[in-house]
DNA sequence: ACTGGCACTCGCTACAGTCGAGTGCCAGGG
DNA sequence: CCCTGGCACTCGACTGTAGCGAGTGCCAGT
C-alpha cells in the first residue's frame, strides 16, 4: 500500500488536531500547525490516498477531513506515542485511595476517579466472584428456619443471601454447617466450588440434610452464576461535553446502553491478561455504542485479574492520554488490592 | 383573587394540554379541545388574569401560555384529579418483586420498575440505617489482626467494615466480643446505639480493651454517622425523552447533580410520615434542578418509614399519574418489606 | 358578562445571495 | 519522479428579506 511515512504523519496530524477541534481539518490550516514540510498541494494528494484507503473521509464535498474509524485504529495501533501522566494526574492517583474504608468505597472512588481524569464515563466491575477464592462463609441464624449466608471473597468482596431452610435447625447445627462448608470451601476458587458443594450434601450428618440441600442451592447461586457480577458507572455527565456535537445530538441510546449492567460487562468484562484493549466505533457489537470508543484493562493484585475497568467516549477521544490514564488507575488498584 | 371556578378550569385545561403536547397553549386550541363553554376571547381575558397572578406566562408576545411554576403549585394542590392507576401499572407492581432474593435485589428492582412506569428518572433510597435497628452483629475473623465486622439490620440491610485491631485476638476472644456486642446492641435502634457502645469499653475485660476500642470506633463510624445513607437511580435515559425540549438543551447540569449522592438525599431523603412532597421547579433548593419537579414519599413496613424513594422529571411532568405511581410503589414495597 | 371582529406582534420557514474554506487537477520546476 | 503554485469549482454557513400564521389585546355590540 502507499502508505509512506509522510502519508501516516498526516493522518497522525488530522487525528490531533481533529480531536483537539472537533472540527474538519483541511489541508491548509494542518501545514500551519504541524511541521510537515510540504505544501498543502501535496498534503492534500496524500490525503486523497488516504481517503481512498478508507483512512479519512469528508463530512461533505468541500469540508475538511475526519478521521473514521479505520483512521483511528492505525492511530491508535500505529501512530500514537504515549502520553505520559502529568504530575498532576500522577498525584491525583496516589491520593484517591487514602481513607478508604472497604471494598466499596475503592471502587466507587475508583470510577470516580478515572471519569474526573479522562472526562469520559468510567466504568469499574467488582472483582469477579468467578476469579476470586472463598475467604470465608459466615452462616448468622435470623429465626430459626432462616439463615444469612455471608461469603467473604478474597478480594474483599461481601455477598449475602437470605436462606429459608425446609425444617427448623438449632443453634449448634448451624456451627456444624458453618464449620463444614468452611473446611471443604475456604480458601478455593469459586469456579472450583460446584463438585465441592454437591459433595457436601452427601457428606453432611442425615438430619441436617435438607437445611444444607437449601443452602447448597443458594451456595451454587450465589457463588457461581455468572449473574452476581456487579459494576459501577460515573461520569455520565461528560457525555454532554463538546455540546451534543459527538453522538450527533442522540444521547438518549448512549444512556440506555450504559444503563444495562449486561451490555457494560460485556464492554469491560472481557479482558485478557496484560492486555490493555481499545474498541473503536463499529467494533463494539452493540447497536447504540457504534458511535462510541471503549478503554478497558483488566485489574488485580499482582499479575492476576480480577476484574476489567475502562472508559468509554465519543471516537473522536485523547486516544494516548486516555490509555495512560486507564493504564495507570488499573495498575495502581492492583497494588491497592495487592496490600489487603 | 378573582380567581372563579371558570378561570380554575381554564388553567387546569393549559396544565394537561401543555403537558400533553409540550406546546405554548392559545386560546382557540384551548376551546376545541375542551368544553368550556365559551369562546376564545372570553378564554383570552381570563388568561389575562391568570398571567397576571403569576400563575401562567408566555414564551413570546404572540405565543401561547404555559404555565408557571406557580402555577403547577395551584394545579397539583387544587386542581388535580386522582388518577387511577391503568391495570397494566398495577400488574407490573405486583409483580416487580417475585423472585427477588435479597435486599439489594428489592431496592434495584423498585427503582427500575418507578423509571420505567413514569418514565422519568427514578432514585430509591436504601432502608436508612438511622431508623434501622440491629438484628446480628457477626465479627468474622480475618488474621489475628483483622476482623472482618458485619451489621445486619431488621430491614435486611447489610453492612461490613475491615476493622484492623491494634493487638492480635484469639478465636475465644472474638466469641465474647460478638456475644457481648449483641447482647447489648441486638434489637436497639440505631440511632440509641452510641451511647451504648461507649459503656461496651467499659465493661470489656481488660484484656479486650484495645481491641474493643478500636472496634468501638467502627461500630460508631458504621452504624451512625450520615455518610453511610445508600441510595440507587435509574432511568437517566428518560431525560432526554421530548428531545431536549424540557432543559432548554442543558442537560449537562442535570445529570451532574444526579450523581452526587447528597444531592439525591436531599430529594427524596427527607420525607415526612405519611406524606408524599411534590417540590416543582424552584422550589427545589438545588440550583442545577431548577427545572426539574420531585415526586417523593417515605416507604417502610406498615406505617414507620425507613426510607425515602422518588422520581424526577421536568416541571412539565404528568403530575397526577407520577403521584399514583409513586404512592403505589411505595406502599408496595412496604409491603413487601413487612413480610421480611 | 360574554362575543365577534380587527389590527398588531413576532417567531418560523423559505429563498436568494454572498462568502470563504477547502478541494481536485494541471502544468511547470527541482 | 515528486513536489509546488495556481486556478476553477463546490458547497456549507451565514445574512437579509418576505410571507405566513398562530396568537394576542382591545373595543364595540348584544
Amino acid at each position: 500500500m502507499g502508505l509512506d511515512d509522510r502519508k501516516l504523519d498526516v493522518l497522525r496530524a488530522i487525528v490531533e488536531d481533529y480531536v483537539a477541534t472537533q472540527e474538519p481539518v483541511g489541508s491548509k490550516a494542518l501545514v500551519e500547525r504541524h511541521q510537515l514540510g510540504v505544501s498543502p498541494a501535496t498534503v492534500r494528494n496524500d490525503m486523497a490516498v488516504l481517503e481512498e484507503e478508507g483512512y479519512i473521509r469528508q463530512p461533505h464535498t468541500s469540508a475538511g477531513r475526519v478521521p473514521t474509524d479505520r483512521g483511528y485504529r492505525l492511530f491508535v495501533d500505529r501512530l500514537s506515542r504515549v502520553k505520559p501522566l502529568t504530575p498532576a494526574e500522577r498525584r491525583a492517583i496516589e491520593r484517591f485511595l487514602v481513607g478508604a474504608v472497604d471494598l466499596d468505597d475503592v471502587v466507587h472512588r475508583t470510577v470516580r476517579l478515572l471519569a474526573q481524569l479522562t472526562r469520559q464515563v468510567a466504568v469499574v466491575q467488582y472483582p469477579s466472584l468467578a476469579r476470586s477464592s472463598v475467604r470465608h462463609l459466615e452462616l448468622v441464624p435470623i429465626s430459626t428456619t432462616r439463615l444469612m449466608l455471608v461469603m467473604i471473597a478474597d478480594t474483599g468482596r461481601v455477598e449475602q443471601r437470605l436462606v429459608e431452610l425446609p425444617t427448623p435447625i438449632s443453634a449448634d447445627d448451624v456451627t456444624d454447617l458453618r464449620r463444614l462448608v468452611n473446611e471443604r470451601l475456604g480458601g478455593k476458587k469459586l469456579a472450583d466450588t460446584p463438585p465441592l458443594v454437591q459433595a457436601l450434601i452427601d457428606e453432611v450428618a442425615p438430619g441436617l440434610c435438607p437445611a444444607m440441600t437449601t443452602l447448597a442451592t443458594v451456595l451454587l447461586e450465589t457463588l457461581v452464576e455468572r449473574h452476581e457480577e456487579r459494576i459501577v458507572m460515573a461520569g455520565a455527565a461528560n457525555l454532554t461535553r463538546g455540546g451534543l456535537l459527538d453522538f450527533q445530538g442522540s444521547l438518549r441510546p448512549i444512556l440506555e446502553a450504559l444503563e444495562e449492567e449486561v451490555i457494560l460487562l460485556k464492554l469491560i468484562g472481557e479482558v485478557e491478561p496484560n492486555t490493555l484493549q481499545v474498541r473503536i466505533g463499529d467494533e463494539n457489537e452493540i447497536d447504540n455504542l457504534r458511535a462510541t470508543s471503549v478503554v478497558s484493562t483488566g485489574y488485580g493484585p499482582g499479575t492476576t485479574i480480577v476484574g476489567g475497568l475502562g472508559v468509554l467516549g465519543p471516537t473522536r477521544m485523547d486516544y494516548p492520554g486516555t490509555i495512560a490514564t486507564v493504564r495507570a488507575v488499573a495498575r495502581y488498584v492492583g497494588d491497592v488490592l495487592a496490600q489487603n
